[in-house]
DNA sequence: TTAGGGTTAG
């Protein structure tokens, strides 16, 4: 329950003087969490008014208050107040010291004091471990003389928040042998401490533990126990921990929406947010992070909009969250609104901001912008090296390989990211011949590769139908222990399909315990494209079965399939059952697919019709299959038609002369074909460059056709 | 003295 100002005015001080001190006391205890210096000012005056403002209690929650948000003034004249420094002051000011980051004041502080009660050294404790001092704290804590649970479980907490779990789990062990009993925040702590170090049979033993010692009831014990449930994959753990709790709070009610998206149920998290009882910004900013993650942007900054409208103050995560939304969604306009509000409020200087500010200014094509963000936080010294490998991925997203890898070369420390994020940059530029360079060299950094850079790697090799490549890129995936990822799954059958392994390729995918319609997708043409039309649509009959969806280039690799193994009505069945059934729009290629279908099994006229019944303008490829199957069946007439239509077509897009005159050579209408070859020196229109390739001792070497312009 | 969010590569 929330005190208010307004509230103390109904207490009358001298009938209920005892409530009236707790109220007080709870509402400067609010007041200095929100940072609400005003209305403190105003109740300081109240308490003045009333003559109490001497109860020691208030006068200490009015310095700690006044030091929190560094109003010396009023600070100093509190002090002089409670006549001078005693230990309580003391205490606040070291504390106060800690919270600025001035440890050496606070230090200075504790040195001088005549005596010391376990608060000062606690604070000294917690406040060495807050700012990753970790020796100086340990320090204190072998020396302090007040060995109670609250210094044992500040530093066991400070070991887990500063990344040294398994030394926290060692220094619990000795707090267990040294009599003192731990209480709820130390297993609190010490699950948390489990849950970074991943071991499930240590993770069983806390929860026995804590059900020995009895503190299974506590709400922050069984908030931490569904974290740990949910590290440990035991979702329906998790769940009846949850069901079990006699209270909830906030975080209870926050924890327990990953529950459900680790259930894979964006839309129950989603129901049961817009029902918890209580809500504050961290609970907005998961549900809003969750929506980010499981690729929905939009619905998140629709979220993130109504949190603000509910007057809930977005935190710096939450800022960031949102900025990385409307990075995903390109959205430059309200990423510049923002990025005007973080500045506003003093927070753009974060490394979590300054790094999704990057992102957004790259995402929407902006680099030079992001390249300013990163400047200023370079310069500063706080870039992290994810603040490299967002504008390393910033300048491949924009074909910027240049500058990408000149800062990738002057990276201060590089991680499995900043490799991945150059790879990918050049996979998108198509650039493979350097993607297999640049992943020699990881290795040969020692950097070990993750599945993104053998994604990328793989769809590289995939590209240049690199048999050899694939085989050496799976038998390092088994090594490294993630063969049955769906990912790399389905990026080595897509390699070995494409390197006409089609073998290899189904075992690949057969062996993947999970699959995804890409997966699916890329089996079903795989063997479409490598002759195996009948076992293509056999697998795509398989997956009906399954409870995944077609997506488009399923149906047209199903499609593909029927049209070279003569399929026809099969073809034409799974077309016109897209949008019914599938709810797919079928696009150019689909129809283009079906032309080539009829066209290929000699139903030409049925062909024409189709073209002409298209709901938009047909491409070039399609009157070019109409008029490949006119040359087989020998029909004039319609070759006729179709070739005026691609003379028209060529006409508006040039590049169709190429496919023309293409068209009339291969029809053996040389004369036909060289007048389209004179039309097009004519206009100045060159064939592009065609390219090939040689595997030399692991280096691609490749060709490209003599041309006057550089190819890509 | 505690438990619940965040940025990058795919």
């Amino acid at each position: 329950m929330k005190a208010s100002l307004r509230s103390l005015f109904s207490i009358n001080p001298e009938t209920s003087f005892n409530s009236y001190i707790e109220t007080c006391l709870c509402l400067l205890k609010d007041i200095t969490s929100q940072n609400l210096v005003i209305q403190g000012r105003a109740l300081h005056g109240h308490l003045i008014k009333t003559g109490i403002h001497k109860e020691r209690y208030l006068t200490t929650r009015l310095l700690i208050m006044y030091l929190g948000s560094r109003k010396s003034l009023e600070a100093n004249e509190i002090v002089k107040d409670l006549n001078g420094f005693d230990l309580v002051v003391h205490n606040c000011m070291i504390n106060a010291n800690i919270q600025w980051g001035n440890l050496e004041e606070a230090q200075r502080l504790f040195d001088g004091m005549p005596e010391r009660n376990e608060v000062s050294w606690t604070a000294l404790i917690s406040g060495f471990m807050k700012h990753g001092r970790v020796e100086e704290s340990m320090w204190y804590f072998e020396r302090n003389p007040f060995q109670n649970v609250i210094s044992w479980t500040a530093a066991i907490c400070g070991f887990v928040q500063n990344g040294f779990s398994f030394e926290a789990l060692k220094l619990f062990l000795k707090l267990l042998e040294s009599g003192v009993k731990p209480n709820e925040v130390t297993f609190s702590s010490i699950c948390k401490a489990c849950a970074e170090i991943n071991d499930f049979r240590l993770g069983l033993s806390v929860f026995g533990l804590i059900f020995k010692a009895g503190f299974e009831k506590h709400v922050s014990v069984c908030n931490s126990l569904i974290t740990l449930s949910l590290k440990m994959g035991e979702v329906d753990l998790a769940r009846s921990v949850f069901d079990r709790m006699e209270k909830r709070d906030v975080v209870s009610w926050t924890v327990i929406l990953d529950v459900f998206i680790e259930m894979g149920d964006l839309g129950e998290a989603r129901r049961i947010f817009d029902e918890m009882p209580e809500r504050n910004e961290v609970s907005w900013s998961v549900m809003i992070a969750r929506y980010n993650q499981s690729g929905y942007p939009e619905e998140a900054f629709r979220l993130f909009r109504q949190m603000t409208r509910y007057s809930f103050k977005p935190n710096t995560s939450c800022f960031s969250i949102v900025l990385s939304a409307l990075a995903s969604l390109k959205a430059l306009r309200s990423g510049m609104h923002v990025h005007a509000h973080v500045l506003k409020i003093g927070i753009e200087k974060d490394v979590f901001i300054s790094n999704a500010l990057i992102d957004l200014y790259s995402k929407c094509g902006e680099t030079k912008d992001g390249r300013l963000v990163f400047d200023s936080i370079v310069e500063k010294d706080v870039a992290h090296v994810v603040s490299w490998n967002s504008m390393i991925g910033g300048y491949g997203l924009n074909g910027q390989m240049e500058e990408a890898k000149e800062l990738f070369d002057n990276m201060p420390k590089r991680n499995d990211v900043s490799w991945s994020a150059i790879i990918s940059g050049y996979l998108e530029h198509k650039q493979f011949d350097l993607v297999f360079a640049v992943f020699n060299e990881m290795l040969l950094s020692g950097e070990i590769p993750n599945k993104s850079t053998f994604s990328s790697v793989l769809c590289a090799s995939a590209s240049v139908a690199s048999l050899e490549k694939g085989k050496d890129l799976h038998g390092k995936i088994i090594k490294l222990g993630f063969p049955y990822d769906v990912f790399l799954g389905t990026a080595l059958t897509d390699t070995y399909a494409k390197s006409g392994d089609i073998e290899s390729s189904r075992r690949v995918f057969d062996r993947m315990p999970d699959k995804n319609e890409i997966s699916w997708t890329v089996m079903v043409r795989g063997l479409a494209e490598s002759g195996y039309a009948k076992e293509s649509i056999n697998l795509f009959e398989e997956m009906e079965k399954t409870s995944i969806t077609p997506n488009e280039l399923t149906i047209l690799s199903v499609l593909f399939a029927c049209s070279h193994s003569g399929l026809v009505d099969k073809g034409l069945k799974y077309f016109n059952s897209m949008e019914p059934i599938y709810n797919i729009k079928p696009n150019g290629r689909h129809y283009t697919c079906v032309v080539d279908m009829l066209s290929r099994s000699g139903r030409l006229s049925e062909a024409e019709d189709f073209i002409n019944s298209m709901p938009f303008e047909p491409d070039s490829n399609a009157w070019a299959s109409l008029l490949s199957g006119c040359k087989t069946y020998k029909n004039e007439q319609i070759a006729e038609r179709a070739v005026k239509n691609l003379w028209k077509l060529a006409e508006e897009h040039p590049a169709g002369y190429v496919l023309l005159s293409n068209i009339y050579a291969s029809a053996g209408r040389w004369i036909d074909a060289m007048n389209v070859r004179k039309l097009m020196t004519e206009k100045g229109l060159r064939k592009s460059g065609g390219c090939s390739w040689v595997e030399v001792r692991n280096q691609v070497h490749f060709f490209f056709q003599k041309t006057d312009h550089n190819p890509k």
